[in-house]
RNA sequence: GGGCGCAUAGCUCAGUGGUAGAGCACUGCUCUUACAAAGCAGGGGUCGGCGGUUCGAAACCGUCUGCGCCCACCA
């Protein structure tokens, strides 16, 4: 490693190493932060509230790249919306994730060799509460690392006390509604973790199965039907058949033998069998498949269970015992025997439905379940969004949302689990059923018992953003900070949270939905877009990437790649590039410090400025502009594209280059120019805080001398500023200084390199910064004996360089050639539009104006390289 | 089976009617006193195919091809 000697001429810089190093700041930061209290939210603040909860992560787990983009999101805006003076509460909390947590205890209880029925309810929950204490400390770490402004003191978890009383009274609320019910339905089923799942807990697949077909019945009276699960034909209760299929006609309303069995079943005649499909003929299951559940409905027929909660076959006979995967090839077998398969079987891929947390595949099983009648609450959800008083960004998502909200069946929210919030019934000896409110007395006597399935655990992630403040007490909390002012959260979970908030939040809280605006974002992937999975070896730890290169590397790297709704790639490349955007900052910062930049006093009239300076303070109160626009949108690739390349190009590169000769000349000028540095700094730095905010925590407060930048005013911009004239004079400054660097690097000089020149600016707006176009381009003074060797005309203004002869003209024969092929090909262009008729009539003015700008400056650029051709000495 | 979306530089993606952009990667030269995690200069795209609208299309319309995602009770 390099390490010069540091210049001494700024103290305040001494401490400062060449690089950012950012173990070494950010932990002592965020303690700092933290115990100054800025992230707490005072509900008696007069300020107007800001309000974001986080998507509580499972407890179980660890945060990954997604929640790390999650909370590069949220945090930016509640920091931004701080420094604009609001009282801002983001929200943090967990969430108990019932099945996904019950899951990952039984494992670890499984490699001591003990299952959740040996240690019994209670101990379980115990050992469940145990292991939510270990996971949950290491959520609240790595929230720590990156930097998440939340207010600590207020971190909730779904199962707390005041959670779950929450849980209680809306249960409860809905139930005397009517909105809950107990009944017998199709569900679906787990056979793993031996619960029901909702809908949406269920991931369907292709996968391959095979379709027999089977005959039912003897001679005239028999008929065939096809099925991929032989097994459940134990179960069948009917066969259907389309009622206009002439086929089955005289079959209709008599009753044929089912094989293996012994019993005589009905066929039935039913709209839902499609003819063309197969035979035209469906067996019916009703306890098994939620089709046939209706169908069994609609005529009457007994559901015969034929599965037990294992999914093993319950039926007295050869059969029983047997899994249903085996059962399956047992009976087809048994069939065959019996000369009752008629094709054999062959491959067919199907859709199957698999459990999302354990992917075993899914069987229907009617059952007894605790329901949530959807229809009036969904109606209000999609009210709130189709009349505006939610907004959903990006746009297209809405129609999704709509899709769902439109059309939606009851939820199945009881869950044969242990850990989750026990449904709060309980049934009486002779069948009665008393729903329990919070603060009251359940019965008591014998026979009483409640029941003991658990709710699922979206019911209480769907009271967040209330139940968190207190709700169902009218706390001063709940007054001040609902509703929340946006949810930021991944499409993935639309239908799983965001809804059931709507849902909820609108029923419990008067109509008042639970955030203004849904923010909803994609999923992080890798650098080549594919999805991250631990099985794909391609998942990455976000705390060995922030360890690597820093978190706000991290963070910027992701908020570059979040475009509002698509998915976000992020590679370990990527990051890098952002730490070396961390470390520019850093060492733009410690220039600033060297020379001395002030941040105090009003910044000199625009009059007292160098055009530099005028320049930068133009080109910063545009970005200003800009940023603010973007974060109004949303739009987080943008606003940090747009800093990136202003603080990047535009401070870094060139006016902090620029300001280097206005400084060397002293002066009131340099004074006014340090003035301006620091304030260009300044404001960069509260810009990029959101998104970066320890590094640039770091540099502001070494460069300020205040408190901090967390709780720094947001930069507002200010139009007087933005200056035109300076716009282009720099411009074209910037223009001779890549024109003669260019022609330096085709003739192979070295960047070091000093050349004498000749400056020709009369009659330019560049007569003032020839100090400035020497330094930038290593050109000296000429001296006597000075040959112009090479004349550079740009612009209106000509460099003339003396090469002593040795000048590569083959280089520069090529390099102008090329350059004049270019003109001459714009020429044509243009010309070829302004001999357009209908180009003439049509395109507006300022495009024909443009046009014509372009021409002039095609043929201003043949003539002058045509010249120097010519000048150029022959070879 | 419906619905939505995407095909732009080697990779990942912006750009939505008026001369093709970014990051990373790539090439060359440089430790030029904030920074080699850097500086300067550069190479690279007939914007998936075809047809149409228009003075003008990467952008709008149609169509084809390929690829995603969501929803759905075809045994």
């Amino acid at each position: 490693m390099n390490q010069r000697p540091r210049d001494g001429a700024n103290s305040a810089s001494d401490h400062l190493p060449t690089q950012y190093v950012p173990a070494e700041v950010e932990g002592k930061l965020y303690e700092r932060w933290v115990e100054a209290g800025y992230f707490e939210a005072d509900e008696k603040s007069d300020k107007p509230p800001y309000t974001v909860v986080i998507p509580p992560p499972n407890v179980t787990g660890s945060l990954h790249l997604g929640h790390a983009f999650e909370h590069t999101i949220i945090d930016s805006l509640t920091r931004r919306k701080r420094m604009q003076g609001y009282e801002t509460l983001w929200q943090p909390g967990m969430d108990h994730a019932g099945i996904a947590t019950q899951n990952v205890v039984e494992r670890e209880l499984a490699k001591e060799g003990v299952s959740r029925h040996d240690l019994g309810r209670e101990k379980f929950v115990e050992r469940v509460w145990q292991w939510k204490a270990e996971s949950g400390g290491q959520i609240s770490g790595q929230m720590k690392r990156l930097g998440d402004g939340v207010a600590w003191s207020r971190e909730r978890f779904t199962m707390d006390e005041g959670l779950s009383k929450a849980v209680q009274t809306i249960f409860k609320r809905l139930y005397d509604d009517g909105l809950i019910y107990r009944a017998e339905r199709i569900i679906n089923w787990c056979p793993r973790c031996l619960t029901a799942i909702s809908d949406i807990e269920v991931e369907y697949q292709e996968d391959d199965g095979e379709l027999v077909s089977i005959r039912y019945g003897e001679g005239e009276d028999s008929i065939v039907v096809a099925t991929t699960r032989a097994e459940t034909m134990l179960g069948d209760t009917a066969v259907a058949v389309h009622p206009d299929d002439e086929r089955y006609a005289h079959l209709v309303g008599r009753e044929i033998e089912l094989p293996l069995t012994g019993r005589r079943i009905p066929v039935v005649a039913d709209a839902h069998v499609d003819p063309e499909f197969g035979t035209g003929a469906v067996k019916v299951t009703p306890a098994h498949d939620p089709n046939d559940f209706e169908i069994g409905r609609r005529h009457d027929l007994p559901s015969l269970t034929v599965l037990d909660e294992h999914g093993v076959i319950t039926v007295h006979g050869p059969f029983q015992g047997l899994d249903r995967f085996e059962a399956r090839s047992t009976i087809v077998g048994a069939l065959r025997a019996e000369g009752r398969i008629v094709a054999e079987k062959r491959p067919y891929t199907h859709s199957v439905g698999h459990c999302s947390r354990c992917k075993t595949t899914i069987e229907p099983r009617l059952s007894m379940q605790w329901w949530v009648k959807v229809a009036p609450l969904a109606q209000a959800a999609a009210d709130a969004v189709r009349d505006g008083r939610v907004d959903i960004h990006p746009k297209e998502m809405e129609s999704r949302y709509f899709g769902w909200v439109d059309n939606l069946h009851d939820w199945c929210i009881s869950r044969q689990l242990w850990w989750g919030h026990r449904i709060p019934v309980w049934y009486g000896p002779d069948g009665e059923t008393v729903c329990v409110g919070p603060g009251e007395e359940p019965p008591t006597g014998e026979g009483w018992h409640q029941e003991t399935d658990v709710l699922d655990t979206w019911f209480s992630s769907g009271l967040w953003p209330f139940s968190t403040l207190g709700w169902p007490g009218k706390t001063p909390s709940l007054e001040k900070f609902y509703p929340t002012s946006v949810l930021v959260t991944g499409y993935d979970i639309l239908f799983f949270w965001v809804v059931r908030m709507m849902m909820f939040g609108l029923y419990a809280m008067d109509g008042t939905p639970p955030f203004r605006t849904i923010a909803l974002h994609g999923m992080v992937r890798d650098q080549f877009g594919k999805k991250m999975s631990k099985s794909f070896g391609n998942a990455v730890n976000p705390l060995d990437w922030m360890d690597a290169y820093g978190s706000d590397a991290v963070r910027f790297t992701l908020a570059r790649g979040a475009n509002p709704g698509t998915d976000v790639p992020i590679g370990e490349d990527w990051v890098q590039g952002s730490r070396n955007f961390a470390n520019k900052i850093w060492n733009a910062t410690r220039f600033a410090l060297m020379n001395g930049a002030t941040v105090d006093g009003p910044l000199p009239p625009a009059a007292e400025l160098s055009t530099a300076d005028r320049w930068i303070l133009s080109r910063l109160n545009a970005t200003v502009a800009e940023v603010d626009a973007y974060y109004e949108d949303y739009q987080f690739a943008r606003l940090s594209d747009a800093l990136f390349h202003f603080a990047w190009d535009e401070v870094f590169d060139w006016y902090v280059e620029l300001s280097k000769t206005t400084l060397a000349k002293g002066g009131a000028a340099a004074d006014a120019s340090r003035r301006v540095l620091g304030e260009v700094l300044d404001t960069t730095l509260r810009l990029l805080h959101p998104v970066m905010p320890f590094v640039t925590e770091e540099l502001w407060t070494v460069l300020t001398g205040r408190e901090s930048v967390v709780v720094a005013e947001w930069p507002s911009a200010d139009a007087s500023r933005r200056d035109e004239a300076a716009e282009k004079e720099i411009a074209l400054l910037q223009q001779v200084i890549t024109e003669v660097r260019r022609f330096r690097a085709d003739q192979g000089l070295k960047p070091g390199q000093k050349v004498p020149a000749r400056l020709v600016l009369d009659g330019t707006a560049l007569t003032e910064h020839e100090d400035a176009i020497r330094a930038q381009a290593r050109l000296t003074a000429p001296e006597d004996g000075f040959t112009a060797t090479a004349s550079l005309p740009v612009a209106g203004a000509t460099v003339e360089l003396d090469l002593s002869g040795a000048i590569d003209v083959a280089a520069e024969r090529k390099r102008l050639a090329k350059d004049l092929a270019l003109a001459e090909k714009e020429k044509a262009q243009a010309t070829a539009k302004l001999g357009n008729d209908g180009f003439l009539a049509k395109a507006p003015e300022h495009v024909v104006e443009k046009i014509r700008t372009r021409l002039a400056a095609a043929e201003a650029d043949i003539a002058r390289i045509t010249a120097q051709l010519e000048s150029l000495p022959q070879a």
